[in-house]
DNA sequence: TATTGTTATACTCTATAACTATA
DNA sequence: TATAGTTATAGAGTATAACAATA
């Protein structure tokens, strides 16, 4: 039926732009309403399955260590991460959440799924399994390529 | 067969998440290979479809006048960009690619979609439809939560 | 020598507040 | 008075290059 007016590829890639840019204003509008920076609330929830050294975080981030070494700092400065000293690399320290961090980490993550959620909601309930299995399909690839 | 373990939404939510960073370091790295900030890429990729003025770009980046100000400013500075007097609101302008900057945005945003039309390419062909009809019905609704 | 992380520097991005010019 | 856009200012984010300490 729907032939090769317009290649559903190329619509799919197409609509990929537009939800990343849509999932990036929810995570804009949240962070907003905890008083973060969208790259501290990034930072946060990745910091939620437990402490990461600098140069994990950098990599998890695609940020250079330096980019990194400024954002936990004022992170720190908030009292939101802590740097705490790795035991058998004395080069290494491993950031963790602080108390008041992993609460606004958890209302953060919490909001923006919520919200994420709701989009879903117009979508006929049976494609949601089927949605959900390509989606992580399409994740799956860790994308061709490489820098 | 897949049931309650983990609701599709949460699934659904989770993988938007994930994939909005993918799209977005795709755009950053086709960004970096011309030359330009993500910034500067977005705003380019904009203006493909025709001049827009400045309060219609705010509106459309999400960012304040003010912010569009500095961005603008160094686009222009750097030849990729051009405001044109508006003929019929003399406090008005629009904001029109140069050669140049139309030339980059084409690259770039070509390369932005070629990049993310591989992504699909693991995905069964019988798919691609209905992902694709999906993934528009999910971006038909603006998102509920006004300011 | 290689790795972990920081500092110094220079831009870019962004918002808030105050402003000019036109409608 | 309201709207279109800019300027001033301050802070945040980022990369490159040079560095310190440890492995």
């Amino acid at each position: 039926m729907v032939t090769t007016a317009e290649p559903a590829q190329r619509r799919i890639a197409q609509a990929l732009v537009r939800l990343a840019h849509a999932v990036q204003q929810v995570f804009s509008e949240v962070s907003r309403e905890h008083e973060l920076t969208p790259q501290q609330a990034q930072l946060l929830c990745l910091l939620i399955d437990g402490p990461v050294g600098m140069t994990g975080l950098s990599r998890a981030l695609h940020l250079e260590r330096s980019s990194l070494s400024g954002l936990v700092d004022r992170a720190e400065r908030r009292g939101l991460v802590a740097r705490a000293r790795d035991s058998r690399d004395r080069r290494a320290c491993r950031i963790e959440l602080t108390g008041e961090g992993a609460r606004v980490a958890a209302l953060a993550h919490d909001a923006v799924t919520a919200r994420l959620e709701t989009l879903t909601a117009g979508l006929p309930p049976e494609h949601h399994d089927l949605l959900a299995a390509t989606l992580d399909d399409l994740l799956s690839r860790p994308a061709p390529p490489g820098p």
